[in-house]
DNA sequence: ACCGGACCGGCAAGCGGTTGCCAAAAGTTT
DNA sequence: AAACTTTTGGCAACCGCTTGCCGGTCCGGT
């Protein structure tokens, strides 16, 4: 029945001009606890919900975040997504989802929608060029998961200790060639991984070769295990644990033992990385807690004084989960 | 820098008045041809972006809706906020996401926060009693997904059919008893599956009982199998994919063959289903599909007339996916 | 040259709240 | 009892946009 009780029904209900409802929410201490009572009572009868557009209209507050994703699809980007809605809900926030499909116009358009809607923006895996993020920047706050940019809010996990475990694990094992099965050319992550991996290769002195990029799904495993079959490396390290897995299959349906004759590591740890054969060895971490930390720092600076302090990026550790699909190189 | 561009700067830049750059938006004829030419430019070097609140406070259309989830942790919700979330793009619309934790107080706290902001809601697997939802259905437009109520709009997927192609398939295999490994009790899912099923076995003459409930999650496999080996049937079907899972996972450790001494069917068909050992054999269906056509049922409602025409519930085929999770009874 | 009607831009009210300012009422002080 | 201070409620403007209504221009028709 109700659902448009405005703040005039209530008023008028309770004897009293519209100002006086409004102060009896948001400044309590401003009108008689009598008539507060009052309009307490008859805004819970008519089941009065304040209409949070036409505050917003006023304030410039929303109490909204949107989150944009690079792929709702993939399954690691559940766990982020949970993680901020979380925080977002403790907060009092509403979480808009939007999904950028791995593309940077969509992605962009998606924000621009969104722009007058939200108080500010977490871009998981965000396909923009630095330029745009920047811009995006100074209209609204914004913070990056699992990417970075001097002087924008980011949280991601440690890769550079991360892939530096890997490494050091795959060349206890014997592994003396690596292949990193790239991700998007515009992937920071992707640039990122392979960095980290060339460093910690040098300085273990085993040879890290980079082929793709891949599209990180399953579908483009195939493509990918039949390339790192092709560099003659022992041990393929996938972008993503999606990639990984479809490597997999694809190493299996060509007869290729893993990891008897070839090891492989995933990235993210996907509930997925568990449960396939032989179980994937990924380099996981806290990812809700990414996300969680990710609306955190948003909802600081959208915050009273949005203070506009050098945020230093957070990085989360990483953990290396050990499992089936790596094991001796073979010699 | 911009960032709050407004009509009236618009205006301003172009030499008229707001409700002249009004019109040039929304009611392109009633404005002459240059003088629009002359507004759109000025419009788009200032950067504007209508502000979709001030208008929703107008028109009372946000251009939003919200899906609200029982428990975004499981993956296969994320299929139905995928489809969800493509369907509305399509439409211009906002998808917002609220996650109900598998609570009826949270959910219904949600919705109620979210009412004054949204134009409808879709409800995934809503733990929400009867009349909660039937009185929500007064307020707002609402579709309900994965759960029937007359006199409701629902997308469902057709579980009589699915059931009964399940009981055909352990019944053919040679199984004679069997488990239902029941979800939660506010589950409409869980109840209908149960129904399903057991008219599928009376008709074909094959024993079926139940046990439970079990929140549906991995972790809850343990007790699950547990409890499913003590009714001595040969097949068990697991309230969805997660708990099957889990199940397996337990019959594992126990040095319970699946599908050699048991064997074991899921719902839903995610992800995982595909990955693990040994493959599940489950209940699928266009997941993504429903998440769409739950939308488009809802702009349909929120539409220009807000027909109340007797809306009639949708329903979906099911796919059986054998894998290798069942097989033949033993004797 | 005059009239009726398109066409088109402006005015102003309103959507539902918030908030600075004012003034009436009540309480204090001397 | 007069003067002063402190509540406390009301008035009105404003947030950004929409829209009904008005009236000025310009056109063709007679």
């Amino acid at each position: 029945m109700a659902g448009n009780v405005t703040i005039y029904d209530v008023a008028q209900a309770a004897g009293v001009v519209a100002s006086t409802v409004s102060r009896a929410f948001s400044t309590p201490g401003r009108v008689n606890a009598r008539t507060r009572d009052r309009i307490l009572t008859a805004a819970d009868e008519l089941g009065y919900q304040p209409n949070p557009h036409a505050r917003a209209l006023q304030s410039g507050k929303h109490h909204t975040v949107a989150m944009v994703v690079s792929d709702v699809t993939n399954p690691h980007y559940f766990e982020l997504v949970r993680g901020a809605e979380m925080r977002a809900k403790a907060a009092q926030h509403t979480l808009v989802l939007a999904n950028a499909e791995e593309s940077p116009r969509i992605e962009l358009e998606q924000i621009q929608r969104l722009m007058g809607s939200v108080d500010g923006f977490v871009l998981a895996a965000s396909r923009l060029p630095d330029e745009n993020l920047r811009h995006l920047a100074g209209q609204r706050p914004l913070v990056l998961m699992s990417r970075e940019l001097p002087g924008l809010a980011s949280v991601v996990l440690d890769h550079g200790q991360g892939c530096r475990q890997i490494v050091e694990h795959l060349a206890s094992l014997g592994h003396r060639r690596l292949v990193y099965l790239a991700g998007p050319t515009n992937s920071w992550m992707a640039a990122t991984r392979w960095a980290a991996l060339d460093v910690a290769a040098r300085a273990l002195d085993v040879d890290a070769v980079r082929v793709g990029p891949f599209t990180p799904r399953v579908s483009q495993g195939g493509a990918a295990a039949d390339a790192a079959l092709h560099t003659g490396a022992t041990a393929v390290i996938a972008h993503n644990d999606l990639l990984a897995i479809g490597v997999m299959q694809r190493l299996a349906s060509r007869g290729v033992g893993v990891p008897d004759q070839i090891s492989v590591v995933g990235f993210d740890d996907i509930f997925a990385a568990d449960l396939c054969t032989p179980r994937l060895t990924t380099l996981g971490g806290a990812h809700a807690e990414v996300g969680r930390a990710a609306v955190e720092l948003l909802l600081h600076a959208v915050g009273p004084v949005r203070q506009q302090q050098q945020p230093s990026p957070i990085s989360l550790p990483t953990e290396l989960v050990l499992r089936e699909s790596t094991g001796q190189a073979v010699t």
